[in-house]
DNA sequence: CACATATGTGTACGACTGTACACAGCCTGA
DNA sequence: TCAGGCTGTGTACAGTCGTACACATATGTG
């Protein structure tokens, strides 16, 4: 898995790479692929809940450090970017597997979208926010929430990691996309929309 | 191209296709592929240039349809999901290739979606619509947007096409995103956002 | 200790891959 | 009419692919 991810990393692309080429990159001979997966799907839909940990790593800090709901958005963009710098490989198959891969990862990783947004929903709720919104509109401001930074991921992704001046670029541009959707939420069934 | 077209809509990724299974799909000798393309990043690019078509194709009748300010979101949506259901394969290579497929591919189909952003400036512009916002400002929202249209885009692809319900409610969906969104760009700096 | 289980190795095979080359038919402009 | 450029064909080759099978080694449990 480590290797796949790695071939990954490299620039390619998920659906392309074969056991050959995943075992070879892992230092170990190919027949040795058949005693962890059954095939390459396989492989992928294992990546998928390891993908989950990742997210839910990311997840907790960000309950630990966004404590005022001032800088909530700064905070969790930041956030999110860290892990995403950290995790490069990780989301770079998130991002690939979103619109790709095999039917089964493709739903795996939704389902990972869709478990944040439930706790994006919770989060908000416990903190006071949004209490004029209905549990459904709660529910479709995050999902546009979580879909945003999810899209942002493939800006991200794009540019060289060490390329602090473009991210920093995209951190303010992210945050100002939130904004706008938060500034949309609060109006929300109080003024005609 | 057609060939490689037909492929993507049959659930494989463009980034996992080789010139054998293209020329065999397209009913051609393999060494055929070389009077046309150098290789299938070659393909690829050529793909993004005629996606470029259909979305301009859908740009002018999303102008000559949505007449009244009032209907503008319900209808550009409606074209938007018509001409992905009528295009489903290009949508899908573009949606494949947002994320992944080579770089030069993705910096292609950005580049169509940057230009889609610029024209969507002007046409709100042209319709008096959110004049109180700075140009930068029309322009992220407008961003936005196109970025959430496009995101739709892998949930209207995972489903049926002919599964209107599902359909239905993802036009709805994707609407609400919109209107979140144009209910915050309303009230965009003028009430200390 | 012995034994079962998990993991990795080596070899093998047939199918498929990208690409090179020489050749054949078609269309177009002079 | 004929020369030149497109496009498609046929053959060929070396490299890669997925996968089957028998075998080796390590690990942990009775």
């Amino acid at each position: 898995m480590a290797a796949a991810l790695e071939l990954v990393g490299k620039g390619r692309h998920f659906a392309s790479l074969g056991i050959r080429e995943v075992t070879r990159q892992a230092g170990v001979v190919p027949t040795s692929f058949y005693r962890h997966f059954r095939n390459m799907d396989d492989l992928g839909l294992q990546l998928v809940d390891e993908l989950g940990l990742v997210l839910r790593r990311m997840m907790r800090e960000a309950r630990a450090n966004v404590l005022q709901a001032d800088k909530l958005i700064d905070e969790s963009v930041g956030i999110f970017i860290a892990h995403v710098l950290a995790n490069r490989s990780f989301f770079t198959f998130m991002a690939q597997g979103l619109a790709g891969g095999s039917r089964a990862v493709q739903e795996g990783i939704r389902a990972e979208m869709r478990f944040f947004v439930s706790e994006l929903v919770n989060d908000l709720r416990r903190l006071g926010l949004m209490s004029h919104l209905s549990e459904a509109d709660l529910e479709l401001v995050c999902d546009l929430v979580v879909r945003t930074v999810a899209f942002s991921l493939t800006d991200l992704l794009s540019v060289s990691p060490d390329d602090d001046g473009q991210i920093g670029l995209m951190r303010r541009r992210t945050a100002r996309f939130l904004q706008v959707i938060f500034v949309g939420a609060g109006h929300w069934q109080s003024d005609g929309a």
